[in-house]
DNA sequence: GTATACTGGTTGTGTTCGCAACTAATATGA
DNA sequence: TCATATTAGTTGCGAACACAACCAGTATAC
């Protein structure tokens, strides 16, 4: 039975969410970046090449969502979209010199970020929050592909 | 430095974030609450007649998102405010009989997920979790306030 | 007491996001 | 082979959210 509002881990996980979102957000501003297409970047600075659908099934968002994040990454100049040869349906997106050059900046932003989370973790605890996340990202995931219409 | 996608306790924070809120959408549809009311009416259901700025100050929202979210359950009949006496900037916000009948809905649909969430966690693992993770609330309150005009 | 600052709440605006409906391209299967 | 299903991507739409500007009360400071 819930009794105190703590207790929630949805909600706490909604709180830093919105947080973070927002501190980012207002960091990449200069660069033409909103807090909707970092993770975006992030990741096709990791996997080059790969296609919109990849883009979106990897960080289980809607292809719609994944399309638009994207728009905007090639509308300022970080990505480019070209048509995949073997598929004609698939758009392959390819990180720019200026997302490369941009990289360093971008991670540093993210990875200050989740210094200040983990503020006052010791090694240990923070490897053991990473670890325990993973799984319910695999479980919330699973639920995500049962109840959506997800490719 | 950033090697692997799933390093990142923000990216893994806005996944789950993300199926959460289109989880409970879904569930709460029928009764006329979005998933962007939920933890409103959940934290009212808890304490009772606090003023909209405190709402917002303990779900770390902006006063603005509060406002709409409890003019929408004010709307649907789920709470009602009044005028506080002693300031006449305050409306202080009480939930409605029809709040307490659906309490035991809300809080099982709150706990189910919940549940789903922490699938295959030990007693130990969960409890660690929570208690890290309020942590990180903490810390992340901390940098909104600092960031943010917050009052 | 009156001007000024602050506080609680509202509204306007722009961004992020999911869902649904659509198009075009490819796969399947009779 | 040709109709049907599936898949990748786009667009329209509405909900959730933050920020800023604003208004009306309340404190404060002189």
């Amino acid at each position: 039975m819930i009794r105190k509002k703590e207790e929630s881990i949805g909600r706490m996980i909604s709180i830093v969410h919105r947080i973070g979102q927002s501190h980012l957000g207002k960091k990449l501003e200069p660069y033409d970046i909103g807090s909707g297409q970092v993770a975006f970047l992030a990741e096709l600075l990791l996997v080059d090449g790969i296609s919109q659908d990849e883009v979106a099934s990897d960080f289980r968002c809607d292809k719609a969502t994944a399309t638009r994040a994207i728009q905007h990454l090639e509308r300022h100049g970080y990505v480019e979209r070209r048509q995949c040869v073997n598929d004609g349906r698939v758009k392959e997106v390819f990180v720019t010199d200026k997302a490369h050059e941009f990289q360093p900046v971008l991670f540093s932003f993210i990875e200050e970020w989740t210094e200040t989370l983990f503020q006052g973790f010791s090694r240990e605890e923070r490897e053991l929050v990473l670890r325990l996340f993973h799984r319910i990202v695999k479980t919330a995931s699973k639920i995500r592909m049962a109840e959506g219409r997800v490719s």
